[in-house]
DNA sequence: ACCTTAATTGCATAAAGTGAAATACTGAGT
DNA sequence: ACTCAGTATTTCACTTTATGCAATTAAGGT
C-alpha cells in the first residue's frame, strides 16, 4: 500500500468505474485494474464486487476506505506541517547562473522555491559558466546552476537536474557554408567554425574536432553560447551548442540541427556550492528543492 | 511512503544507526540508505542528520515517525478487522489434494487457513490428479490443489501457486541402467522407463519421447508418482517426475537427476473449483488466501 | 445475432529495487 | 603520522516489478 494505489482505490470507491477514474487518475485501465488486485492481494479480501455490469464496495472495502481516507487526511498534514517549517525561513540566497542554464530550468525551481520560502529574498547573477566556480570559491555567491566542470573542487558539492543534448547546428539560409554541407562527402575541413572562447561547450566541440581530425578552416570566435546561434544563423559558419540555448533563440528558426552521428558528451546541469553551507537552513531547502522530481 | 519504507524508516529513527537497522531487518546496508533517501526526497526535507560520526533525527524527522507511528498502528488495526470478519465463517471444506501436491504446498495452506478461520472444518482426500477434476464436477469435494489440466472445464476456475520443474531421475547404484547411462552416445532406446498409468507427469514423459524419437526397450508401469521414485531407486530404469516427488522420497539420496538439456514443461500446481461456488462465504476465503504470497 | 461498453489479461518493454563489493570519510589507537 | 576499524554511501550488475498497448472476455442493449 502505498500512496498512489490509496490515491487510486479512493477515487475507485467513489465512481465506482475502473475507465473513468483510470481516466481522470491518467492511468490506463490495465494499470488501475492491477493496482486493485495488489491491493485485494495484500489485504488478502476483496474490496470490490464486480458483478454482472456492475462495481461494488465490499464491506471490507468500506472498511479499507475508511482507512485510506484518514491515512490521506494525515498524509496532507504532515507535508503542510513540514513547508510550514521552511515556510518561516527569512533570508537572502545570493545565486548564479549561466544564461544558458536559466533558460530552461531556473523558472521552475525559483517557482518552486517562492511557494515554500515566500519570506526569502533572491539575488541573482549571470554571467559565464567558468566564473561560478570562482564566484562560489571567492564567496561572492551562495550557490550556482551550471554545468558540471571538468573538474570540481574538493569542497563543493554538484547535484544534477538535467542532461542538456548538444548539437551541432548550420545555417538554414543559402550561403558558401550550405554549399559546403551539400557536398559529399563533406570537407570539414573547409567549413568555418564558430567557437566560444571557453566553458563546456568549447571543450565538446574541441573533442569532437580532435575525434575526427578536423582542422577547421576558419575559427571564428565570440562569447557566450547566444552570440553563436546568432552567427550560425548569419551564415558565418558551424557550431556546437547546448540544445536549450536553440529553443530559447530569437532566430532559432534560421538554424537548423546537423545530423552528424557524432555523440557530443550531454551538459550535466545542475547546482552547486560549497559543501558546508548545508548547515544554513534556506540554503539547505534550497538545495533540497533542487534535487526533488516535481 | 509504502508499508516497507515506513518499517524501515520507524526502525532506524529508534535504533540510529543504518548498519544494524538493516541487519535487523534484513535489508542490505545501501537499500536502507536508498529507501532513507526516497522518504526525504518524497517529503523534500532531511530525516536524519548524518554528522561525522552519528546519525540523529532532524525535527522534520520527529514529526514524521509520530506520523509513520500513527500510520502503521491504524495499519495493523485495518488487518485485523479484515481478519475478523472472516474468523466468524464456519463451515466445512470438502478437499481434494494429489499426493504429488501434498507434499511441499499444502500444509503451507492448511496453517494460514487455519489461522484465519479456526472454526471451519477441513475434510481432506487425497487420490490421483486425474481424479481431482472428476470430483469437482461430481459435487464430491469442493475445492482441488493439482496440476493443471490439458483441458480445463469451462465452468471450473484455476489459480497458479506455484510452478514445479520436472526432471528425468537414474539410479545412483551400480546397475544396468547406470552401464547403459554411462556409454557415449547413450541409446537410449535400450534404457528401461519406468511410467505411470496416466497423469500429468506421464504426458510429459510421453512428449520427450515423442520430440527426440526414443522408444524405449521395457517400459515399467506403476502407479503414483513416489512408487516411480522408488522403482528407480531401485534400479529398474529411468523415469521423469516433479521436483518435489524427489526431495520428499525417503529414498531421495539413492537416485540422482539426468542433466538432458531438454526442457520438460513444468507442472502448473494451483487450486481449482467449480466458479459458482467463489459466492460461498468460506471457499471465497480459501480462495483468496491460496493466492496470497505470504 | 450483432454491436457496444467495461473489465481483465498477455505480452513486450521500461523503470525500480536490490545486494555484493568498492569507496569515502572519520575517529581512535599505536 | 600512519594505519585500522567502523559507518554511511555509491557503483555496478542483475532481478523484479510496473506499465501501456493490444487482444480477450463477458454482459447488455438493439
Amino acid at each position: 500500500m502505498d500512496i498512489r494505489s490509496a490515491q487510486l482505490f479512493l477515487h475507485l470507491a467513489s465512481s465506482l468505474n475502473f475507465a473513468k477514474t483510470s481516466e481522470q487518475m491518467f492511468v490506463s485501465p490495465s494499470t488501475l485494474t492491477r493496482v486493485i488486485q495488489r491491493l485485494e492481494e495484500e489485504l488478502g479480501t476483496l474490496l470490490f464486487n464486480r458483478d454482472k455490469r456492475s462495481v461494488l464496495l465490499t464491506k471490507e472495502g468500506v472498511r479499507v476506505q475508511q482507512f485510506v481516507r484518514l491515512w490521506l487526511d494525515e498524509w496532507h498534514q504532515l507535508q503542510l506541517d513540514l513547508q510550514l517549517a521552511s515556510a518561516e525561513l527569512t533570508g537572502e540566497i545570493r545565486l548564479f547562473c549561466t544564461v544558458t542554464a536559466s533558460y530552461s530550468h531556473l523558472p521552475a525551481i525559483l517557482d518552486k522555491f517562492r511557494l515554500q520560502c515566500p519570506k526569502a529574498e533572491i539575488k541573482l547573477t549571470t554571467g559565464d559558466a567558468a566564473m561560478a566556480f570562482e564566484k562560489i570559491k571567492a564567496g561572492d555567491v551562495d550557490i550556482a546552476l551550471a554545468a558540471y566542470p571538468a573538474h570540481l573542487p574538493a569542497n563543493m558539492i554538484f547535484q544534477r537536474i538535467a542532461q542538456l543534448p548538444v548539437w551541432l547546428i548550420a545555417p538554414v539560409i543559402p550561403c558558401k557554408v550550405n554549399d559546403l554541407l551539400s557536398a559529399a562527402p563533406i570537407n570539414w575541413n573547409d567549413i568555418p567554425l564558430v567557437q566560444s572562447d571557453h566553458g563546456p561547450a568549447r571543450s565538446r566541440s574541441d573533442k569532437w574536432l580532435a575525434d575526427c581530425n578536423i582542422r577547421p578552416e576558419v575559427a571564428v570566435k565570440v562569447d557566450g553560447h547566444e552570440a553563436m546561434v546568432s552567427m550560425v544563423a548569419l551564415g558565418s559558419g558551424v557550431a556546437v551548442v547546448p540544445e536549450p540555448v536553440i529553443n530559447h533563440s530569437p532566430v532559432r528558426d534560421r538554424v537548423r540541427i546537423l545530423d552528424i552521428s557524432y555523440p557530443f558528451q550531454p551538459f550535466e546541469l545542475g547546482v552547486c556550492m560549497l559543501g558546508k553551507k548545508l548547515e544554513q537552513p534556506l540554503l539547505q531547502a534550497f538545495w533540497q528543492l533542487a534535487a526533488a522530481k516535481k
